[in-house]
RNA sequence: CGGGACAUAGCGCAGCCUGGUCAGCGCGCCUGCCUUGGGCGCAGGAGGUCGCAGGUUCAAAUCCUGCUGUCCCGACCA
């Protein structure tokens, strides 16, 4: 392309709604512009960059035996209905009306309509194994858009679903996406790794989420450098380092004065106990009834935790007079001995544990001595949330907690909506049985985001060479000067007629404009065609991430870039061979 | 939905408190000259219902009310 000629659109300042990296670079670097709150128009830049990243997908999607879909994105309520899930999808879900009043929706995923087809059609185990796949809009009303192209209403999504006669059949189909995403991941220049998830509003039971670490990212994980645990700090535990247990006065606890003394920090000051020696005592309202938490004193309690354990989605931390209604006391001074009327959920770091200062369920006191299972009983279970620099529950190792973007999420349906649909098969003993399913998604611009966040520097996008809307830019200092033009026209040629995609800045600009323009838009090779070096036979050729020119005779640049850029792919794709298969 | 902020030219902003030569600046854009290795210089020029609707006032970008939009912090997800 000829840059005169094409639409870059470059800001030279920062938009002021702007503020993470990747939001800023895509909008100063012409590639997208908002529409509305979450609703980005993509620029010509952004469409190729993301082309290339939807047939890097499609070719691996492809190599483990996927068949691409189009499916609409458009729906009626009723395959809705027959999941629930047009209850449970709430304000999330984009609803409308057809002429006639019948309610429809936009689609924000596609598990209703793929299990539709798959039960209209899929009769015999013969069939089986299938997989499917559409690369399609998706509508989804956020509550909250955000970050760019990080969080939007409507985004670009290659959703597919396995369809297998068995559990064991699953198995192969989910670990051949886990295979597939790793390769999707590699190829496009990322940094990833793979979590351990938690299902959500998708049901089923084994979930992968795929991560690329980011300050810009809205997910906590928790990672061993060592081992390679890694989990979603929802789902994330670790390995609990003994804690030295003193002994008790005698075998009953002892009730002591704590005037004014609330948190756990103000009782480790005044009684001199350290929080590791405290229980920490939380109410919440669990389907509406009172709950009592225990935790270790300097534990945190995690609700998406709680909500495994307790089934329910409903819950929620009791009010300060929910709290002296259920209790007899304030927040500060609770307790779980003598309480008999509530169920008392206990994490597991206080099995075991002697000798511990909690609150004494009346105002301003404490018990000192009280030993679980003793003094009280609960039900344990891991309800705490991993911090940074808590044992890897695999090596021991120290766990790094940080954040990072989600760049597509893997689930093992199992027959969730087969049997909502009605979706069976025949097995070899001619039995019916629901299609048991999964489900795979990966977002096309979180990728893109995910690139730009991970790869640039200072004066822009560093795309890695697979995924960059152009391969090289073509950059004369001048245009004037008719022998710059004609060399830069006949590589302008060369280089399209080697296969590359090139874009040539021929505008009439300064040299700073136009190098400013072609680091900030990230593409990887820069010829440079200066009147000096011209005189000698030579042009530069940059590498953006080297940052640093090399001579080349005129002769030799085609070679030298084509050799540049294959040796950039080649570092990629070699991470890509490199994966390590899911066990 | 709860909390916080913002809305003035394509972009970034000032002006608002203290109503009245306040429709202003920088960048970008157009014309001409000049310049040509990291966002040149000079001269001239175009461009804004001050988010929308009410209200107060002799007078509103400025004060009041309502609405809309956008961004940020919390509950959801690719």
């Amino acid at each position: 392309m000829r840059l005169s000629h094409y639409f870059m659109p470059t800001l030279r300042e920062v938009p002021a709604e702007a503020d993470v990296v990747s939001h800023v670079l895509l909008l100063r670097g012409g590639f997208i512009r908002q529409l509305a709150a979450g609703v980005y128009s993509h620029l010509p830049l952004a469409q190729r960059a993301l082309l290339r990243i939807r047939q890097i997908i499609r070719e691996e999607m492809n190599r483990i035996g996927g068949q691409e879909f189009h499916l609409p994105a458009i729906h009626p309520a009723e395959v809705w209905q027959a999941t629930g899930r047009w209850e449970v999808m709430g304000d999330n879900m984009f609803r409308l009306k057809d002429r006639w009043g019948r309610d429809m929706c936009l689609g924000m995923t596609h598990e209703e309509v793929f299990t539709s087809i798959a039960r209209n059609e899929l009769r015999s185990y013969r069939q089986l194994p299938q997989i499917w796949y559409q690369i399609q809009t998706k509508f989804r009303d956020e509550p909250r858009p955000k970050s760019g192209l990080l969080r939007v209403r409507e985004f670009t999504m290659k959703d597919s679903y396995s369809f297998d006669v068995d559990r064991d059949g699953l198995d192969t189909s989910y670990r051949l996406h886990y295979d597939a995403y790793c390769r999707i991941y590699a190829r496009c220049g990322l940094d990833y790794f793979a979590v351990e998830a938690h299902s959500g509003s998708m049901g089923g039971s084994q979930s992968h989420e795929f991560m690329v670490r980011s300050d810009a990212g809205e997910d906590l994980v928790a990672r061993c450098a060592a081992c390679g645990y890694a989990a979603n700090l929802e789902k994330a535990t670790n390995r609990l380092a003994p804690v030295a247990d003193t002994e008790p006065a005698g075998p009953e606890p002892v009730r002591v004065a704590t005037p004014g003394q609330k948190t756990i920090e103000e009782i480790a000051n005044f009684l001199g106990v350290p929080a590791p020696n405290q229980i920490k005592t939380l109410v919440y309202m669990v389907d509406s009834k009172p709950t009592l938490i225990l935790m270790r004193g300097d534990h945190q309690l995690n609700e998406a935790k709680l909500e495994a354990v307790t089934g329910t989605g409903l819950l929620r931390p009791a009010t300060a007079e929910e709290i002296v209604a259920a209790m007899g006391a304030d927040a500060g001074s609770l307790g779980p001995v003598g309480v008999q009327h509530l169920t008392i959920l206990a994490d597991e770091a206080l099995r075991g544990r002697r000798n511990m200062t909690t609150g004494a369920n009346a105002t301003d006191f404490h018990i000192q001595g009280v030993t679980p299972d003793v003094h009280f009983t609960a039900a344990y279970h891991d309800l705490r949330t991993v911090a940074d620099g808590d044992l890897c529950p695999g090596c021991g190792a120290a766990l790094g907690v940080f954040k990072s973007i989600e760049v597509g999420h893997i689930f093992k349906l199992g027959t969730k909506y087969s049997d909502a649909l009605g979706a069976t098969v025949l097995n070899r003993d001619g039995q019916s049985v629901p299609i048991v399913m999964g489900s795979y998604g990966i977002g096309a611009e979180r990728i893109l985001s995910a690139a730009v966040e991970q790869c640039h520097d200072d004066k822009g996008i560093i795309f890695p060479a697979t995924i960059a809307p152009f391969d090289v830019i073509i950059v004369p200092v001048s245009m004037e000067d008719s022998r710059l033009v004609e060399t830069a026209d006949r590589f302008y040629a060369e280089l399209r007629a080697a296969g590359l995609e090139v874009l040539y800045d021929d505008r009439p600009e300064r040299p700073g404009v136009k190098f400013n323009d072609a680091d900030l838009v990230g593409i990887p090779v820069r010829i440079t065609l200066g009147t000096k070096k011209l005189a000698q036979g030579l042009a530069e050729v940059t590498v953006r991430r080297e940052a640093k020119a090399v001579d080349c005779p005129v002769g030799e640049v085609t070679g030298r870039v084509t050799a540049a850029l294959a040796a950039l792919r080649a570092e990629i794709e070699a991470r890509a061979r490199d994966i390590r298969s899911l066990q």
